[in-house]
DNA sequence: TGAGGTGGTGCGCGGATTGA
DNA sequence: TCAATCCGCGCACCACCTCA
């Protein structure tokens, strides 16, 4: 869904992904009207006519090259994130049952804000979308926009959608908009990606519920006896070792194997991110995030780097250890790329202390 | 020689904090 | 008060290596 379109054609929906999807719906739900605004190869359309043989089929996408025209699907090539062309396009009709179907692009999304329809009243989920410029977001205001009280929605979202502080807010809104939720499991459907997604399907049924919106953020400001600090910035470690340069642990080893020599200026206020013998060290990022070891001898009074965090001010006992690596992994987000953040990192330590203190 | 596996990232963004 | 700086997030990753 960009001008180069060719780029986006390695994620079309595999064909068993779009058929799991539509055989997931229920048995006795008999749509008139498929819609899939992200037809792509047309897979989702396809697997729906399959299965409904009288269904009307309609695919939209900013380009129709790899759509196979011989079938009978009402095509229309367009930028689906335009709401205001969409609703031109697809007139609503309250006697069609419809699905929707949709593997959206996933990414971010510079100058979201042309979306905005600023004739309009606003939206507070379309604005939410714009917030936080991701095209999923948007794309999938567009699929609710499809949507009438009954319909159902089915589709192939990214992992962040489900963990993501930035998209929490996102996340909920959109909930609200359904019921009989079905969320799978989280799979890498796309081959030539390491990019994770799971299954959404959802029988809509329209806000009416206002939403609180959380300050998820007001979460690190838990009181707790132990503190938790990222480690320096790998961007602004130095290689050259120098006198006024303190050596800086860095790697991304979980059998914590110290190989890359990296240094950083000794700098007044930065002292909470030189190890200490009892801290504990937690990979941040990675395949390998959420491996947690205490300090070695041969890392004390030596900065950590940004793969790490480091946990200061209790020690954990080997079990503990074990305890907190297990609970962390299990933490994992990330579309690519896992990593950890830091309310999820501090939930997993106070699973470990609350575990302490029953057994004292 | 290229596809799949494995180990490892640099940095832009945006909100929060600092300090002039 | 507001610009500068800090800091945390998160990457439809990235760059090798291995093996058929």
């Amino acid at each position: 869904m960009t001008n180069n379109s060719t780029s986006w054609s390695k994620y079309y929906t595999p064909k068993h992904v779009a058929k799991d999807i539509v055989s997931m719906l229920p048995q006795d739900f008999n749509p008139t009207k498929v819609i899939d605004i992200c037809a792509g190869s047309g897979n989702f359309l396809d697997a729906a006519v399959k299965k409904w043989n009288d269904i009307k089929a309609v695919g939209i996408d900013i380009s129709l090259n790899d759509i196979n025209k011989e079938n009978k699907y009402t095509l229309h090539q367009m930028d689906a994130l335009n709401l205001e062309l969409l609703s031109n396009t697809i007139k609503s009709n309250s006697e069609e049952v419809k699905v929707v179907l949709a593997n959206p692009p996933f990414g971010k999304l510079e100058n979201s804000e042309k979306y905005l329809n600023k004739k309009k009243k606003l939206n507070s989920i379309h604005n939410e979308a714009v917030k936080i410029k991701r095209i999923e977001a948007l794309m999938l205001v567009s699929n609710l926009k499809l949507l009438n009280v009954g319909d159902y929605f089915g589709a192939i979202l990214p992992e962040n959608f489900f963990t993501s502080i930035r998209l929490a807010n996102f996340k909920e809104m959109f909930l609200n908009e359904f019921t009989e939720v079905v969320i799978g499991k989280k799979e890498k459907y796309f081959s030539s990606s390491d990019v994770k997604t799971r299954i959404f399907i959802g029988k809509y049924i329209g806000s009416n519920k206002s939403i609180k919106l959380q300050n998820i953020k007001s979460k690190l400001l838990i009181k707790s006896n132990y503190s938790l600090h990222r480690g320096i910035d790998n961007s602004k470690l130095l290689s050259a070792k120098s006198i006024d340069n303190i050596e800086v642990v860095h790697f991304s080893n979980f059998k914590g194997i110290q190989k890359l020599e990296r240094y950083y200026p000794k700098t007044k206020g930065k002292e909470r991110l030189i190890i200490s013998k009892n801290d504990t060290l937690i990979l941040r990022v990675g395949r390998n995030s959420g491996f947690s070891y205490q300090a070695k001898k041969e890392y004390i009074n030596k900065y950590v780097s940004d793969y790490f965090y480091l946990l200061k001010g209790i020690k954990l006992n080997k079990k503990e250890h074990q305890i907190l690596q297990s609970v962390l992994i299990k933490k994992r987000k990330g579309v690519a790329t896992n990593y950890l953040n830091k309310i999820d990192i501090m939930n997993s330590i106070d699973i470990v202390l609350n575990r302490r203190r029953y057994l004292d």
